[in-house]
DNA sequence: TTTCATACTGTTTTTTTGAACAGTATGAAA
DNA sequence: TTTCATACTGTTCAAAAAAACAGTATGAAA
C-alpha cells in the first residue's frame, strides 16, 4: 500500500494524519520539522510538495495549518477526505412533515461516523432511529438499537426501510408481492404484509449500532 | 441546551465546529469575522474569550488555528474534544499473541467512531472484530457484523466477551455458573458452557456495528 | 556521464494570524 | 444611578507560519 511513496514521505504523511487525530487540526511546517528534527522548514516543504503532486495532500497557499489529507476513492479519483466525520441526527420517532426540517434539533442527540465505517456516504438525508419494540427481530434488529437510515433512496426488495403508520415511524422488510410493493414485518406478532404505496417510506436503512454496557 | 450560552456566542460556537468538520481544520479569528460579517477580529476575540470562560472551547495562546472545542462530560467536569474520532482497527482474527502488538497494520481497515458514539471511550486497547459464523446468534449478532470490543476489561455475567479458542477468537457470552465463570454459546449448534479460566478472554463487547447493502 | 528526484541545511521575505489598545452602544442587574 | 457583561468598530503590533531563495549530497535511471 501506498508503494508510490517513499518511507520519509510515508512517515510525513503518517505524522500529518496522527497529528489530525490527537489534535484536532493539522501540524504547521514547524511543527512536523520538529517532530523529525530538522533543521530547516524547506525539507518539510519538499516532503509536501511530492504528497502534493502524488496526490495524498492538500492546502491552501498562504495558509497556515490548512493541510488536508485526500483519500483515495479508486485508482484514479481523489477526493478530499473532508467530511470524514458527519453528525447523524437522532430522533426517537420521526414527526409527519419530515422532508424540510432535517437536522436541527435533533434532540435526542447526533452519531458521528466517518464516511468509511458507513458503506454509503452520510449525506444531509442520513438519520438515526431508535428502535423501538421488536418488529424486526427476524433481522437481528433490536430494541436500543439505533437504525442509519438514508432518506429519499430507492427500495430493493429485502431492505429495511423506516415508515410511517399512525403517525409513528417503524421499520419493516420491504418486499415486492406480485409485482406490487409491500411491507413485511419481521415479527409475527405484527400485521404482515402492508400495501406500500399507501404509506410514506421515510428512509432506507444502510447501517446499524448497538451499544453495549 | 446551552442555555449559559448567547444567542451569538452559540452561533459562534457552530460555525466553529461546522468549520472544523467541513475543513478540517478549526478557523482563524479573520474566517469567523467574514462569516458574521464583522469588521473587526476584536468581536471575534471578545467571543471567543467569553467561550473559554464558560468552558465550551479552549486554544493555544499565539498559534495560528488552535481552537479546540470541548465537550462536557458532566456539568461540572470539563474535557477536551480532541480524539473526537478514534480509530478502531479491524481484525479478521486476532492473532495469539495479541496483547502487546495492538494498533498497526490493521489489514482489514479500521472503523472511526467518535467518542460520545460509543458510550464507552474507545481507548489503545479497543479494537474491532468483524463476526464470522453465527454462534451469537441468539443475541443478534450476525455473521458480517463488527464487534468493537475493549482489551483488559473485567467481563461482567451476561456481557458478550472473545475468547481464543483452538487459536481462533469466538464470541461468547460470559456467565457464571455455581460460582465459575463460564462462556456460553448462544447457538445450540457449538458447544456450550466452557470453563472461562482455561483460556483468554481478548475483549469485552462494547458496540455492534452493521452495515447493509 | 548527465540528468533528475529525493532529502536535506541555512537564511530571508512576506503573509497570515492572534493579540493588544482605545473606544462606542445597549440592556440587565445591583 | 452605577456597574457590568455583551457586542461591536477601527487601528496597530508582534508572533507564527508559509514561501522563496541559494545551496549540498545521494542514488537511480537514461
Amino acid at each position: 500500500m501506498k508503494s508510490d511513496l517513499t518511507q520519509r514521505q510515508q512517515e510525513v504523511l503518517s505524522f500529518i494524519i496522527r497529528h489530525q487525530q490527537t489534535n484536532g487540526a493539522p501540524p504547521s511546517q514547524r511543527e512536523v520539522a520538529l517532530e523529525f528534527g530538522f533543521r530547516s522548514t524547506t525539507a518539510v516543504a519538499d516532503h509536501l510538495r511530492a504528497l502534493r503532486r502524488k496526490g495524498y495532500l492538500d492546502h491552501r497557499p498562504h495558509q497556515a495549518r490548512s493541510l488536508r489529507v485526500l483519500s483515495r476513492t479508486d485508482s484514479t479519483e481523489l477526493s478530499p477526505t473532508r467530511p470524514m466525520i458527519v453528525d447523524i441526527p437522532v430522533f426517537g420517532c420521526i414527526p409527519a412533515g419530515f422532508a424540510d426540517e432535517r437536522r436541527q434539533d435533533a434532540s435526542e442527540g447526533c452519531i458521528s461516523v466517518d464516511v468509511e465505517t458507513l458503506g454509503v456516504k452520510p449525506t444531509a438525508r442520513t438519520f438515526a432511529l431508535e428502535v423501538r419494540g421488536d418488529s424486526m427481530i427476524g433481522r437481528h434488529i433490536m430494541e436500543g438499537d439505533y437504525a442509519v437510515l438514508e432518506h429519499g433512496m430507492d427500495p430493493r426488495p429485502g431492505d429495511v426501510v423506516a415508515a410511517l403508520i399512525d403517525n409513528e415511524s417503524t421499520l419493516k422488510t420491504f418486499v415486492k408481492q406480485g409485482g406490487k410493493p409491500c411491507l413485511k414485518a419481521e415479527n409475527p406478532k405484527y400485521p404482515n404484509l402492508i400495501p406500500a404505496q399507501e404509506l410514506v417510506i421515510q428512509g432506507v436503512m444502510v447501517a446499524l449500532i448497538r451499544k453495549y454496557r
